[in-house]
DNA sequence: CACGCCCGGTAGAGCGCTCTCCCGCACCCC
DNA sequence: GGGGTGCGGGAGAGCGCTCTACCGGGCGTG
């Protein structure tokens, strides 16, 4: 504050060179001398020059961040909007895809400026924020299906990809997983246990990946000839998945396998089986989905099927630098697979 | 990327005014003639005008960005970077930061942006980051106690406002809580319900905050007459109040109330006594601490010390704006007060 | 009515950097 | 030895904005 920061111009008259030859030392950009190398080197070092991020961006229009963005569909109030921070990040979940995204971001000198946009308004200001160059691009996880960020990013041109594909089809890439696939896993498991009488917990059914996984599961199993699948809708919440499987056991006393579609469901519902005197996984087994971290600290420890999140997290944000950088311009998509992870709930 | 963007000049043509004018009534400073203002309104419209940030950012010396940096005290190596940021959000706690610093931060158009600090590396860059201008200040929430990033920030006379006292006195601002205050809420609860053989599992003890929740819970049992408190030390996960909980009664098969340091270690406690044969809280009272998600998540709900997160963060985002504008030179503290929320634990 | 004042507007100087263009100089090839 | 060739370095024009002058004119005042 006191002393003003020292410019190119400083270091330059320090090392009695030119600002574009000390510029070129500080960007490694052609070649420069090796003495004069370091007679600017020292230079910097002396003067503790740092190089303003504001007019290095002015005119490169690059920054060094991108936007990560958790979007809802709703338009809560105002006052809803921290907790909204708050809920999202309860699900360990996310906390995995900003270790997914850091850890490629990272080597590459970005940073990931934190947004959430569940009201009309806020979407706006992520739109706005972009196309005003505060970050090249946005990287966005939605908790809906219709929500109706995407389209605004792909309207404004600007660079933006997805975790999960779009509701409504819309012109950006996504990294996604083989929900399907994932669902048929779990069934398989169940009914290689030996299993009789299945049930599920599907998540939020306004999710695509929600439908997805209940289909590949109710798909696996009709075809094994069990053609009725009880099944309750979850919230992906611990809450929820207790509620679900109360309800389902009030329906199905005797159920003796449950497919929820993520862990934290699986925790609800195998709290409220021992609760109603059910051994897990003796008398029902429980498949849970995702493979977060409550999947090895919950008791007993989840069977589960693994998505990569943090792969696809880092995946995501390498595909976000492609289109920021040129070097891909049209969308494209990753699906990863998922993968059984056996443990002790089934 | 196909045509350039509208700049302030091709507003002021096109409204058939001055750069100065249209600035004024984009930023809303002085008095601007109405029939002027929206014929500059109109014409920014018209151009579908959006303010460059890097061109502001470079004559103002202001960001809309403060840095959010979770910080380590280790030097793991750059591999765990990620699983860093993974195992930190694992914690509901974090989560709950991030609510109350956007709530704050959003109002005033301001953004965080997320950084993580566990190596001597990573912290460098924490620092040049903020001297490049990248960021307006930052909001430090450390997981160690002898974290060095609040004395780089403070020599570095940057904005920068902590959560939590730090291990080394520094001249920055912080928020705390009364720990010791919540040792002994808890304490009291737990005498009051009757209980003679009370253990307690700690947070890590290179945590200050650990330190003074054992030293307020310890001080009001030996006031009550109990000079000796079984103390197992844990790591403020599921897994290590398992353990933790797990050695407590291997020592003290007896015991009748727990005191964990935080409600995902009264989780692993709670787990750990019920494979054990204990009912919580009739065989053995269980008080958290935090008043997380968990707490009402997990079976049965906790009895916890209310820990008001996201109002810290809140007040840390809002402290940090003072220093910033320069509202507030010199550094002051917030304490907390905890809160006891009883529900089914103990 | 002359004077000063404020109001509403303009002009233009930077902010600190990058990057294109140009220039000088050694070097090499014929 | 003349003329390319290429490399290392400098000069200077912006990038798009804010902000400090400054200026003209309507108005209240002595």
């Amino acid at each position: 504050m006191s002393r003003q920061a020292p410019t190119l111009e400083d270091v330059a008259r320090e090392a009695g060179v030119s600002r574009a030859t000390v510029s070129r030392v500080v960007n490694g950009v052609r070649n420069v001398d090796p003495g004069i190398q370091d007679l600017v080197r020292r230079a910097i070092e002396r003067t503790g020059y740092t190089p303003n991020q504001a007019a290095r961006q002015l005119v490169t229009r690059r920054t060094t961040t991108v936007a990560l963005v958790v979007s809802g569909a709703g338009d809560s109030s105002d006052t809803e909007q921290n907790a909204f921070a708050t809920r999202v990040f309860a699900d360990p979940f996310f906390g995995r895809v900003v270790g997914g995204v850091v850890g490629r971001l990272r080597p590459r000198g970005m940073h990931p400026v934190l947004m959430f946009a569940e009201t009309p308004e806020s979407r706006q200001e992520v739109v706005s924020y972009l196309r005003q160059g505060g970050a090249d691009g946005a990287l966005v996880v939605s908790t809906h299906h219709d929500d109706p960020l995407p389209a605004l990013l792909a309207d404004a041109r600007l660079p933006a990809v997805l975790f999960a594909r779009p509701g409504r089809p819309v012109p950006l890439s996504y990294v996604d997983l083989a929900h399907r696939e994932g669902g048929r896993l779990a069934a398989e498991h169940l009914l290689a246990r030996g299993c009789r009488r299945i049930a599920t917990v599907t998540g939020p059914l306004a999710v695509a990946a929600s439908q997805e996984r209940l289909a590949g599961f109710r798909d696996t199993l009709a075809r094994h000839g069990d053609p009725y699948v009880p099944v309750a809708e979850g919230g992906f919440t611990v809450d929820s998945g207790m509620s679900a499987m109360a309800s389902l056991l009030a329906q199905h006393p005797d159920v003796d396998g449950v497919f929820t579609a993520n862990d934290l469901m699986a925790q609800g519902a195998i709290q409220v089986l021992r609760d109603q005197g059910r051994r897990v996984p003796r008398d029902v087994a429980v498949v849970g989905f995702d493979d977060s971290s409550v999947a090895v600290t919950c008791r007993p420890r989840l069977t589960t099927v693994r998505q990569p999140v943090e792969e696809m997290a880092s995946t995501m944000a390498s595909l976000l630098d492609d289109h920021i950088a040129g070097r891909r311009t049209d969308a494209t998509s990753v699906i990863f697979d998922p993968e059984l992870v056996v443990r002790d709930s089934a």
